[in-house]
DNA sequence: GACCAGGCACATC
DNA sequence: GATGTGCATGGT
């Protein structure tokens, strides 16, 4: 079984990749620029993050340091159009004084912590959850850790290899146990899991010339 | 005018 | 431990 689910899954990924195309994520000039998109991502369409970041970079604000600086209610004007802006804005002054606070404003500090040290520091961190924290260590850490999003789950159910309850931790473990832990295919996969989802996954209808059409358990995501 | 988007925290059962 | 709800804007 764990022999089928690795060729199953490496099917999978070079069958998204040849639709597809290199998604080359994160979009994002700096480390820091992917910690705050990815706050400012969460359960919004990236479009409107596209413009929160402009934004902060109007005003020169697209450090952790500047946050850090900047009150909370000028900050929320700033990121507005991210939706739930008064809830990113209070997650993101958190993250920059713990970071400040923590790691004298050094992500290095954090990243060195290594894998495993880092993801727990993280998620003690108002406002930063799995995926959230995952984002960071994999696309601003460089580190392999897989990213799990709700189409994610989808997937993997849809093609039978998890369960009705899939939660987070056995989506990620399922990827991490049957692939090697190499951070630029980790970080390809899960942008293109997420490419495959805007296009084939809205409303839960039958996925009609989706990539992975051919492959024998899927009936639609 | 619904419904959704690259989630998370918190309350409640 | 599972499920529900608030957060809130902009696109379809």
């Amino acid at each position: 079984m764990a022999q089928s689910a690795q060729k199953e899954l490496m099917r999978i990924y070079e069958l998204l990749l040849a639709a597809f195309g290199p998604q080359n994520w994160w979009p994002a000039r700096t480390r820091q620029e992917v910690v705050i998109g990815a706050i400012l991502t969460q359960n919004t369409a990236w479009k409107n993050v596209e413009r929160a970041v402009s934004a902060l970079r109007r005003a020169n604000c697209l450090t952790l340091r500047r946050i850090h600086r900047t009150p909370l209610d000028r900050l929320a004007e700033l990121i507005r159009s991210s939706g739930t802006h008064r809830v990113k804005a209070r997650r993101l002054k958190s993250l920059a004084a713990w970071l400040q606070r923590r790691f004298n404003g050094r992500l290095e500090g954090l990243f060195a912590l290594g894998l495993e040290g880092a993801r727990r520091e993280l998620l003690g961190v108002n406002g930063i959850g799995p995926e959230t924290a995952d984002a960071i260590l994999l696309y601003a850490g460089k580190l392999p850790t897989f990213v799990v999003d709700a189409y994610t789950r989808r997937v993997l159910r849809r093609h039978l290899l998890l369960g009705g309850q899939s939660d987070y931790q056995r989506a990620k473990a399922l990827f991490e146990r049957t692939m090697p832990p190499d951070e630029p295919i980790y970080g390809e996969y899960h942008a293109l899991l997420v490419e495959l989802g805007k296009r084939y996954c809205r409303k839960r209808a039958l996925c009609e010339g989706c990539p992975l059409e051919s492959l024998s358990h899927d009936a639609g995501l």
